[in-house]
DNA sequence: CTGAAAGCGCTTACAG
DNA sequence: CTGAAAGCGCTTACAG
């Protein structure tokens, strides 16, 4: 029997460096050394390093990363904190390709990823400090959600805690990677206007994020560079009182709708309920545009087949480009800019179509 | 200037306990008992108590979670290791359901998640047995995936480090939670035996894994019950031959095919395909049944919208089971059977309907 | 080239 | 009822 082999039979303990040391005769201190892969580890004698590498290897040795942490502030974990609902029952949430992206890169970097658990909850009940707090465990965390609790942010970034968030952010200094929407919303605009379409509206929800200002703010841009009247463009809904606003737009002689997709879908859904109650024909009555849907999630239509027309967002990249962004900063040289936003990809879709021609005219 | 604001404008230093300790005028460890509100802690000098509950107040403390962790020997983290590939582009893969289980009960329990990356990856290469090991960092680790490594995982039993597996192992004495799918793949059989057929053919891939051996086992003994014969019933693919399986049976007069649903879905995707391009009408002209489609992301039939009939496999609830069953053994005592099996829900879809009647007859 | 020592910030027996 | 000490497992100067 080895004296590896006793140590691991003796107990179900962990083995650590002393025990490393004891197993091959030389310090604890000079463990770290070697195992590590310093300059002074690896000048050691040749077969002293190599009697301390088989004895770790014999002994199943894995650094404690919380122990590596505390001694020297760095255990190749990353963190991910929401706060959204994490993992809803809906697959077509937009999580899922963020976390892809991001485990993704993360895997590709060497890092694993700690993922803080019941963010949403502890966001609800009054920010609580301690729950953002405890991402400290890890180098560096991303942030991802529509709403953040400011307070404990602002707290980490006294701290000097790296973190990003995956998102446009207003707060000055805060590192992010998000979704370009300004120029693709305005872009929307201007293809269906390209298509005939003078009388449009867009409907947004009430709740407030950095993601519908920036949409909002891309469809005026694009009304007014088509020379559109602004006045009522924008109307806000909550999804219930979806069916009056249509009725009044077609009133009005409206024949596009752009709605933003978010992650709750309130609009988005209620606009596709009421078309169906009108029984409208998506383009044929109406056309239809929506303000990013993640990439391969995206919905359908009311009654039809057609993938709605609009924009992507590119949820898979921005939680990769988030991954390479803190790990710049965890390493304390940001390459690039630390603000970044990614283009949105325009999808062709098939709920944009000329305006049906006046009734007179038929 | 109290001496708390002047330590406070010192540096950018966190403060710590000792910090409140030298403020507050008593030991760090007092300060540690009065923090953490323990019975010692409380029976404190109600005067001296307030003292430093107003110094760390005052200095902003916050407790470091790392420190922490350390000096208690348990970290609230589970790990999760999955030997498939962690996000797979196709949003319907099983692991997302798994994973949202996970999560759930997860921050149910008060415990994050480590997710180790590049897991896949690892497998494929020799089954690094470091890979594996890294999962130690937790107080106790998840499994996942049809194909894993044995050798990596007989350490960790041997060191005693609690983990569970998702879905059922071969391995005596490993704890696992898995779906019981030997009586509910012979339930399927009696259901078209039921509806009439008599001639059915079950399709499964080469790939050997427990999951698929218990399918199989399930076919045969419902083929069994109902006096089918068994000979040719079942069918191994790749997927790649499913054209000629086809032709075979339908000259044969098969009228029910079952097909096992896994993490490729090759025999599924083969069979969809090659009745597509046979321009059969299914459940018509052939009634389907699949093995086992994660719950929420059920696929649908060739060329129509009836979903496939067959059983949900219930990997949101395993998630959720192992994590309970993991903190079972790390807490030194596993309540109930620490190898289960969790009953599946049958699917009525839309794909099987009674055998179409003998040309002759019509 | 190698080993002994101090320290990361906290918890937890254990003496007074 | 209170304080001084040891220790969690590692890293990192700093002496020999």
């Amino acid at each position: 029997m080895t004296d590896a082999s006793r140590e691991r039979a003796a107990g179900r303990r962990r083995p650590r460096q002393s025990d490393i040391a004891r197993v091959a005769g030389v310090s604890q201190a000079a463990v770290s050394l070697i195992l590590r892969g310093t300059p002074s580890g690896m000048a050691l004698a040749r077969e002293t390093r190599q009697r301390v590498l088989d004895a770790a290897e014999e002994l199943g040795y894995v650094p404690d990363p919380v122990a590596t942490r505390l001694a020297s502030a760095r255990n190749a974990m990353l963190g991910l904190y929401t706060f959204s609902t994490t993992f809803p029952t809906d697959v077509a949430h937009s999580y899922y390709p963020v976390l892809a992206g991001v485990e993704e890169e993360a895997a590709a970097q060497g890092q694993d990823l700690i993922l803080f658990t019941g963010s949403a909850r502890a966001a609800a009940r009054a920010q609580d400090p301690a729950a953002v707090r405890r991402v400290r465990v890890a180098d560096g965390c991303l942030f991802f959600g529509r709403h953040v609790p400011e307070e404990p942010i602002r707290r980490l970034v006294e701290d000097g805690f790296p973190f990003v968030y995956i998102g446009r952010r207003d707060e000055p200094g805060v590192p992010y990677v998000g979704a370009d929407y300004v120029p693709a919303s305005a872009q929307v605009v201007a293809r269906l206007v390209a298509a005939g379409h003078r009388k449009i509206r867009y409907l947004r929800e009430h709740d407030q994020a950095p993601a519908s200002a920036d949409r909002e703010e891309g469809v005026l841009k694009g009304a007014r560079e088509a020379g559109l009247d602004t006045r009522g463009l924008v109307a806000p809904t909550d999804g219930a009182d979806a069916d009056a606003l249509l009725g009044g737009w077609l009133a009005e002689g409206v024949t596009a709708v752009v709605v933003e997709q978010t992650d709750t879908g309130a609009a988005l859904a209620g606009l596709g309920a009421a078309v169906g109650r009108a029984g409208l024909d998506c383009p044929g009555d109406l056309s239809l545009a929506v303000l990013g849907a993640a990439t391969g999630t995206r919905g359908r239509a009311p009654g039809g087949g057609a993938a709605f027309s609009g924009f992507d967002v590119p949820m898979r990249e921005m939680g990769r480009d988030a991954v390479r962004l803190l790990l710049e900063l965890i390493a304390g040289s940001p390459g690039a800019a630390t603000r970044r936003l990614l283009p949105c990809e325009p999808v062709e879709g098939g709920t944009i179509a000329a305006p049906r021609p006046p009734k007179k005219h038929t």
